[in-house]
DNA sequence: AACTATTTATAACG
DNA sequence: TCGTTATAAATAGTT
């Protein structure tokens, strides 16, 4: 109906397709208005275009959940029952991965192992030696950081005070910034020289903002 | 359309509705199958007579459940009921389970830490090293029943080496059942007293059955 | 989005 | 329910 006859086939020009749809949806959703008005009955019509947008018709003297219920009644075909079993057997699946999971966690721990024979005792005791070699890496990496860090810090020490005595050592400038402080800074930094950490971190809080130390990597402090 | 126009109100006359319903639920069904076809477009029409009685459509590329479950997600409107909603809850909190234990687990096992702070490695740590203890005791205490099995073995041995050097030294039984194998037993076990396991085993399997020491622990075998 | 020639659906009837 | 047919409605191609 229309200019020219076509084929029940798939429109191949996108444009033309859409606009099909458009018009030829409208025609549906006016038709399943009229019968349900004309003849009394309950209609719900679901599109979705391939664009993925949906459309819906649902008689109004019902509703789609009401009418689902009638089909599963009617039909005997599972729809809520499908979905419900579907949703119990991944819960089942999850469980038993779950369970088998909570198994090897607690056997790594240590508990529960009177079970196992002798082979799996020895394979529970590669996988821990193995994870416990793989920490004192990481552990080690963690010390080296640590020291190059404190390296870092001294260094940045060692200019700070030769910057200092060179502002107090300044003949034009006797009664300067520092005054009265100097000597706290000199006697701390002389004695703690080799210790690391909070140390560190409380000498820096107690310095005036301007001279304490920016560390270059400044969400290292968080990671110890 | 037809010999006349007809209003768009409820059909009085029963049994034109009925005519009425027929064609014009061919119609829509047509139309719907048609334009799944032409616009590649997923169709689902359900109608209810005023009869009770059912017809669908569903374009065939797709289900009734896979269309319900597309609707759902877009619309945001519930279409499940409260117990789905519950499955669909508890399906969530075991993932979420699932996924920390999983994490833990490769943890445990060495892989995934370079994210872990030092606190968390020393925590780490303690976990493995306790595993490793209570694993090492178990073994320990394998090692010991293994070696009470073999002493109740070779106790057993002995006794069967007495009894079997007496029917030997029987003079009235110069022609006994063990006639031609004694010498191969006293061999074996004379040797290999210290040997266990595997070596018991076959040596059990070509004695005669009423001589084969039975275990006292019937399943301890399997454990080793 | 509107127009319109044409096809299609269907109301009335047998 | 089925077939026929006159007519209303839908829509393909066009502007």
């Amino acid at each position: 109906m229309g200019r020219g006859k076509i084929e029940i086939k798939r429109i191949e020009n996108s444009s033309n397709r859409q606009v099909t749809y458009s018009k030829r949806r409208n025609g549906i959703m006016k038709k399943a208005k009229e019968i349900s008005v004309l003849c009394d009955a309950h209609v719900s019509v679901i599109i979705f275009a391939s664009s993925g947008k949906m459309h819906e018709f649902c008689s109004p003297s019902t509703t789609l959940v009401d009418m689902l219920d009638h089909y599963h009644k009617l039909s005997g075909k599972r729809l809520w029952d499908a979905k419900h079993e579907h949703l119990d057997n991944e819960i089942n699946r999850i469980k038993k991965e779950n369970d088998s999971m909570q198994i090897e966690l607690r056997h790594l721990k240590g508990e529960d192992i009177s079970s196992l024979n002798y082979k799996e005792l020895m394979l529970l005791e590669e996988a821990l030696e193995n994870g416990i070699s793989t920490l004192k890496d990481k552990q080690t990496e963690f010390v080296r950081m640590m020291r190059k860090h404190n390296e870092m810090i001294e260094e940045e020490n060692q200019s700070l005070q030769f910057k200092l005595r060179q502002l107090h050592l300044d003949p034009m400038d006797n009664n300067n910034v520092m005054e009265g402080h100097q000597g706290v800074y000199e006697q701390h930094h002389q004695h703690q020289h080799h210790q690391a950490g909070v140390a560190d971190y409380e000498a820096q809080q107690q310095m005036p903002f301007a001279f304490r130390v920016q560390p270059m990597q400044p969400n290292l402090q968080e990671r110890f």
